[in-house]
DNA sequence: ATGAAAGCGCTAACAT
DNA sequence: ATGTTAGCGCTTTCAT
């Protein structure tokens, strides 16, 4: 029955002509809009309302109010362990505010990336948390009046634009320490970047802690990831290649897990011992970390607490109150396993 | 400035005032009615909405036709490995086809997956696509309008509702005769389920192998994980219970990676050598599988085919056309890794 | 406490 | 080729 109409769902007139009320009250009733009729007429309208299995038609409740509760959430790739959390959590606490949320998923591509925002816009969604892979936004996004907020990542010009952070540059800090504080004297540094997007926080945290504690910072011992090769592969072959050279290495920090897993498999298939002969720590707590043998050392981040944050500033702003701060840093932290007993 | 009304975007009116047709006009060019204009008013019109960064108002659109271009995609949980993958390419394929998709998270939970379906209709959306978490769908859903997709999972009674599965039964049936071609004589069954959802297509495809060579099935060699324990330590701890009983053991089949992979640390524990002494075969091609050591062989589905082919089928049925079939089917494929060497 | 009516931005049927 | 207008379902102001 292909061209059966599509069943117009009971609507506010409909209700109104059944309990014999105008449309103005079932309105009212609906909304809770504490005064404006008598408790009979209010159970009287609920209970129609309810046996027809009325929803309200959002459509025209945005267009009239201008309001559409539905949010964007823009990510560079939603089959990200990560970003699925983050996801996750976000759905969750818009859903409790009866906000619907847009997936929008980057693939990292700027294009992509400013393409939602202006889709997003169109759809009239209400604001838009945003993971980006940009460097920098276009101007017509922090200069516009849609609700925006950055987090995890913030690119360089985000203006007026809330954003909430991981202390990453901590983070690697405190990994770099513990490697030094346990004896290390030689730690390797895997770092990686994509494409649009370059950060060197992490980075800054190891030099960091190498600095404090007197150590000398040896470029050879900062090595990159640039995505050209699969999952933990790039990092196994880089170690792999490194450890050709004959320097001395008793640490290795990388700035994610997948990275020191894949240096893990290459020092072991080398006949080096972990923890015993070189240590290592990881980022990002996630399964690589938790399934290696042993077990990697990681810097956890706090998924729940960065997206929680990132939803009440946006709510906020979408309330029309001023934010009270414009940057949030969620704390991260160390966690210790057996890749780095001592 | 948190009392600054929101700039209200140019409107199909205010491109009509300054272009000097009248808003019909307006509106057939922006939707390429074919006819209906010049050229010449076509090119002014264009012209003045592009520099006035005109997008058009969804709501009143959506009002207007009853057809919002949107979808929504429930299912249990994106932070999983799985469906995060799975809503990506729906997220991509969706985009490509100008829609919009709203992620709805069950949690697992019956009633928050009841309460999609109808804040779904609310939103107007045009479609459904959903990963059930329940054995069966309220009546409202399979008997209203709206078009609903089922994928990777079904509930019992979806009546005139398409689905399109894995074929779960099938990729069990060749990891278990994988087994016994490599010559396993007692194969342990590791099975798992959730509250709302039981359905035994893995369980049924081992059986099948088994009787298919003659094997005896016996219970005792089919274990349950019920979700007590997080990720594979319930495995692990019911293999390790299941060890104390001195049954021989020669193979393992897993109806997940990380049951696997749980099953594979114990046993190793224990002091046997996997594949030497006992073959592990998974399912799923997680991570968990590909990180194991020795690598798990596993059960591979197809997420992507999975995913276009929903995405196809709601598509049709969103366009009032009755879809070919009503059941589809993926294959599921063998992945031969060390775990399960000869 | 309740109703009538305007209008949100858009599309499409019906003029011209 | 172009314009006028009704109306989608809702909220809200202004009467009553």
């Amino acid at each position: 029955m292909p061209s059966e109409k599509k069943k117009s769902a009971v609507s506010i007139k409909d209700i109104a002509r059944i309990t014999g009320v105008s449309v103005a009250t079932v309105s009212r009733v609906l909304n809770n809009k504490g005064s404006g009729y008598s408790e009979e007429t209010r159970e009287k309208i609920l209970a129609v309302a309810d046996s027809f299995g009325y929803v309200s038609n959002m459509a025209a409740k945005s267009l009239k109010e201008s309001k559409s509760y539905t949010v964007g959430l823009i990510l560079p790739n939603i089959s990200n362990d990560f970003f699925s959390t983050i996801a996750l959590y976000i759905e969750e606490y818009m859903e409790q505010h009866h906000y619907s949320v847009f997936i929008c998923n980057t693939a990292n591509q700027e294009q992509k990336e400013k393409e939602y925002f202006r889709t997003l816009s169109g759809r009239g969604v209400d604001g838009i948390i945003c993971i980006s892979g940009l460097n920098a936004l276009s101007d017509d996004i922090i200069t516009g009046n849609m609700p925006v907020v950055c987090i995890d990542r913030h690119p360089e010009n985000t203006k007026n634009i809330p954003w909430v952070m991981n202390d990453d540059r901590h983070g690697s800090y405190l990994a770099t320490e513990h490697l030094i504080k346990r004896g290390c004297q030689h730690i390797l540094y895997i770092g990686s970047y994509t494409a649009g997007y370059k950060k060197f926080e992490r980075e800054e945290g190891y030099i960091d802690a190498l600095k404090a504690y007197g150590r000398r910072v040896d470029r050879n011992y900062i090595l990159y990831e640039n995505g050209s090769k699969p999952h933990f592969r790039e990092s196994a072959d880089l170690v792999r290649e490194f450890m050709k050279e004959d320097y001395p290495v008793d640490g290795i920090f990388a700035s994610n897990d997948a990275a020191a897993y894949g240096a893990l498999r290459t020092v072991q298939s080398l006949g080096i011992r972990v923890p015993e002969d070189l240590k290592i720590v990881g980022f990002d707590d996630s399964v690589y970390s938790r399934l290696a043998s042993p077990a990697i050392s990681t810097i956890a981040r706090h998924p729940e607490e960065l997206s929680r944050t990132g939803c009440k500033v946006l709510l906020e702003m979408m309330e029309d109150k001023e934010p009270e701060k414009r940057e949030w840093t969620i704390s991260t932290e160390l966690i210790e396993r057996e890749s780095s007993q001592a």
